[in-house]
DNA sequence: AGCACGCCGACT
DNA sequence: GTCGGCGTGCTC
């Protein structure tokens, strides 16, 4: 008999390696690995993933499987091993690897009922009522109602068994399909011999008989018949009609027409910077591409036809896009490219659409995925070309495990398949760029815009002199010129602020006092339309204070500026003027995003206000103003990269406005002008910027200099979370090598969250071939749960997050 | 993770 | 003397 191994669907240290089970003779041959199989595990029924068959095991009592769950893999041969790296590489349970790559309608879900056996009648009169109409009961029912002992008792009489199912969150949208019954030479007279006042039913079979196929979708039957459902029943008890389901996708996209477009006329450096692209992608040679080119200068028309080779010889593409700007605009573009051929994934569609997009990928029913993070998973193949736009964007990393980089993920499986990975930015990630310097990555520069245009002008302003002057508004005097002048032209603004909601947090101005969380050490932020303070971490909320709880003054003031504070003042200082805001709060329903944007496209509004969801992407002609309200609130977290963060925010932004024939200005505003990261990104000057900071990081040990590891503990207990961090600390001090630079234990950027205390160790290293193993011997020795449960390990290999 | 098994305190 | 508390260890 066969044996498959199988990695079992618990996310747990003890359980993260491969059970085996008999494959019962009816399934032998049908099983494979990648494929999903139900399989008892102790008393219940779970989820697992077969990883391999084989003909023995080592192991003596094996049992069999239950079933498979697929008729086809879900994982091929490469997502598998593509699993085993991301493993190793991130420390992350095997399971969760599987679990990262497939659609979360593939998760299952777990159910327990008791059911009654056959002919056997309960011990009480009471659980005799409860089955009455039905043979199981949900066990949280039975839990609810206290009965939780009685049951147990009938279970051990064996008089009810205790079953557990395995459920399968995804589910295929099915249309009702109906079909003609009637013999086909003689349908006219079937339907005549119909009573005189069927006269639906007849139109029915009549439109039926039309058809070239021999199903349609009983919904469009009953639209061109006028026939209601009652008058189909009737037809199928008649036996004139048949009934059938079928499956079939839901299109997020559905009714909406892409224009067609053609392939443009590259610019001479376009054209030199796609040739070696081609060539990769012809001679079938891996090389990871840093497309570095100024924003506007035409990236998207280079992955455009980049993809249209590869689908020429019949490969495929995955295109990743940071989540916040998979806007309709660039999916407009690659559909109005590709058309059918491209199947789109982002956090805006359903669990079931999400599924159906996955399905049409591994169906090879489309050519192209357009997407954010996790499309890297896109189970292509035979791909031939893995596009990363904006590579610098950290939301390619994923902060939870497994915690891996889009990026890496992307050179993993295009060295696999022997094709090109083009990273595409105008501020390229510092990493990114050295590695292209070293000649890892192949640089290739559009260092002009199309038609040459020339970039915005951009004008720093110090709000310490403005208010030195007396303006205390939050627009400097040069910004509300400016904007009043585009107001009169006709012409658009884009005004950029990087918080949403309000205020960001509120003090009392006679003691100082900042309401905080009383769970984690974060002051709480203002809510306006809620009027609730609330924590960002945990999700505590409190009602705003009317008079200081510390001292009882009611002098209480709003402090930071949120994107609906300044829609307010800009409806006080501009009423005439028509905004649109743009943040987390107004596009978190389904379809807003591109509903704003497509009023400020048409024009209805003058001003666009918004938070980074409207630094990239957009591209609209008649902006031709951008202006950042603060542009150092990112500048002071506490992160070696807020330099780099903040400078490539600004650049973006800054690349909205002046994009076709109007020329562009841009206006930042901020407290610290003399920063060079303001100073830098107000020039545009990237190189600049990259060799000042690549100076910084030098110094101070970061990358792209240094690789890092962090090791984060956290318990409800400060004494506890402090030691374990400084043994965990000293272990890795003895094992590394004498290169590696081992910061710790310090408490972290924010000392508590939910009433956890967090510590952290920080592991600077070049080279330490010891590290993960180290860091493996770690999270086995405080993962053993009886140690102690309160307490957490969490390892980021390469964190981007420091908090 | 979840579940059973097993060993100690407060109840019929 | 039993019910149920949660410490400990296993799941092919």
């Amino acid at each position: 008999m066969q044996v498959a191994s199988v990695i079992v669907d618990v996310a747990a240290m003890q359980t993260d390696r491969s059970f085996d089970y008999l494959i019962p003779d009816k399934w032998s041959g049908m099983i494979a690995p990648g494929m999903r199989v139900i399989v008892p595990f102790g008393p219940r029924s779970i989820q697992g993933f077969v990883t391999e068959v084989k003909s023995r095991s080592e192991v003596e009592k094996l049992k069999p499987l239950i079933e498979p769950m697929d008729l086809l893999p879900v994982l091929n041969a490469e997502l598998l091993s593509l699993a085993d790296w991301l493993t190793e590489t991130t420390l992350c349970f095997k399971i969760s690897a599987y679990q990262a790559m497939l659609p979360a309608a593939m998760k299952a879900k777990y159910e327990k009922v008791f059911r009654l056996i056959d002919g056997k009648t309960p011990s009480t009169k009471e659980i005799a009522e409860l089955f009455q109409n039905r043979t199981e009961i949900l066990w949280e029912e039975v839990a609810k109602l206290g009965l939780l002992t009685v049951f147990r008792q009938e279970v051990k009489a064996n008089r009810i068994e205790l079953v557990y199912k395995v459920k399968s969150k995804g589910n295929k949208k099915m249309i009702r399909m109906i079909g003609c019954a009637l013999p086909a030479n003689q349908s006219k007279e079937y339907i005549e011999q119909l009573p005189a006042n069927a006269l639906k039913q007849k139109l029915v079979l009549e439109y039926l008989v039309k058809q070239t196929s021999k199903f349609v979708s009983a919904k469009e039957a009953m639209e061109a018949s006028g026939a209601s459902s009652a008058t189909l029943k009737s037809l199928i008890e008649k036996g004139l009609i048949v009934e059938t389901k079928q499956e079939m996708y839901r299109d997020p996209y559905e009714n909406r027409e892409f224009q067609k477009t053609e392939p443009l006329p590259l610019t001479e450096l376009q054209e030199k910077a796609i040739i070696p692209i081609l060539q990769s992608i012809e001679q079938e040679q891996h090389e990871t591409f840093l497309l570095y080119g100024v924003t506007g200068s035409g990236k998207t028309e280079i992955y455009l036809q980049s993809i249209q080779k590869v689908l020429k010889i019949g490969k495929e593409a995955i295109v990743l896009v940071p989540e916040i700007s998979l806007t309709p605009q660039m999916v407009h573009r690659f559909k109005g490219r590709f058309g059918d051929d491209v199947a789109v994934l982002h956090s805006g569609l359903s669990i079931g659409e999400k599924y159906d997009e996955w399905r049409k990928i591994q169906r090879k029913e489309v050519k192209v995925v357009v997407g954010a993070r996790s499309a890297i998973f896109a189970p292509f193949e035979n791909l031939g070309i893995i596009i990363i736009d904006e590579e610098h964007e950290t939301s390619y990393k994923q902060e939870e495990n497994p915690r891996y980089h889009a990026r890496e993920t992307a050179i993993k499986r295009a060295q696999h398949y022997n094709c090109p990975v083009i990273l595409g930015s105008a501020t390229p990630a510092l990493e990114s760029f050295a590695r292209a310097q070293k000649g890892v990555y192949k640089l290739l520069t559009l260092s002009k815009r199309m038609n040459d245009q020339a970039l915005p002008d951009v004008e720093i302003v110090d709000m310490r002199e403005e208010l030195r002057d007396g303006n205390r508004s939050m627009f400097s005097r040069a910004l509300f010129e400016k904007l009043e002048d585009r107001l009169k032209k006709g012409e658009q603004t884009v005004l950029f602020l990087n918080r949403r909601g309000h205020s960001s947090f509120i003090m009392c101005r006679d003691c100082g006092y900042v309401s905080g969380c009383p769970h984690c050490d974060i002051s709480l932020t203002y809510h306006r339309y809620s009027h609730q303070m609330k924590c960002h971490y945990c999700g505590y909320e409190e009602p705003v204070p009317h008079a200081c709880p510390e001292c009882n003054s009611e002098h209480i003031r709003y402090f930071g500026t949120g994107t609906q504070k300044v829609e307010e003042e800009l409806g006080k200082l501009l009423p005439y003027a028509k905004v649109v805001r743009m943040d987390v709060d107004t596009t978190s329903k389904k379809g807003a995003h591109e509903k704003l944007l497509r009023q400020f496209e048409e024009g209805k509004a003058d001003i666009l206000l918004g938070t980074q969801m409207i630094a990239k992407g957009l591209d609209f002609p008649n902006i031709t103003l951008v202006g950042v309200l603060t542009a150092d609130t990112m500048l002071h977290i506490p992160d070696f990269r807020s330099s780099e963060k903040t400078f490539q925010l600004l650049t973006q932004v800054s690349g909205r406005a002046g994009r076709h024939e109007l020329q562009g200005e841009v206006v930042i505003q901020t407290y610290t002008p003399e920063h060079y990261s303001i100073q830098l990104a107000g020039e545009q000057d990237y190189d600049q910027f990259y060799q000042q900071e690549m100076m910084i990081r030098k110094m101070g040990h970061y990358p792209p200099f240094y690789f890092l590891a962090l090791v984060t503990v956290s318990h409800y207990d400060v004494i506890t979370a402090s030691s374990i961090t400084e043994k965990i600390t000293n272990y890795l001090r003895s094992h590394l090598s004498k290169s590696a630079i081992i910061l710790g234990p310090v408490a972290s950027p924010i000392p508590r969250i939910n009433d956890r205390y967090r510590y952290q160790c920080l592991i600077k290293y070049k080279r330490e071939p010891k590290l993960n193993e180290g860091l493996k011997t770690i999270l086995e020795h405080y993962t053993k749960q009886h140690k102690d449960k309160h307490l957490q390990v969490a390892i980021d290999v390469n964190p981007f997050i420091m908090m």
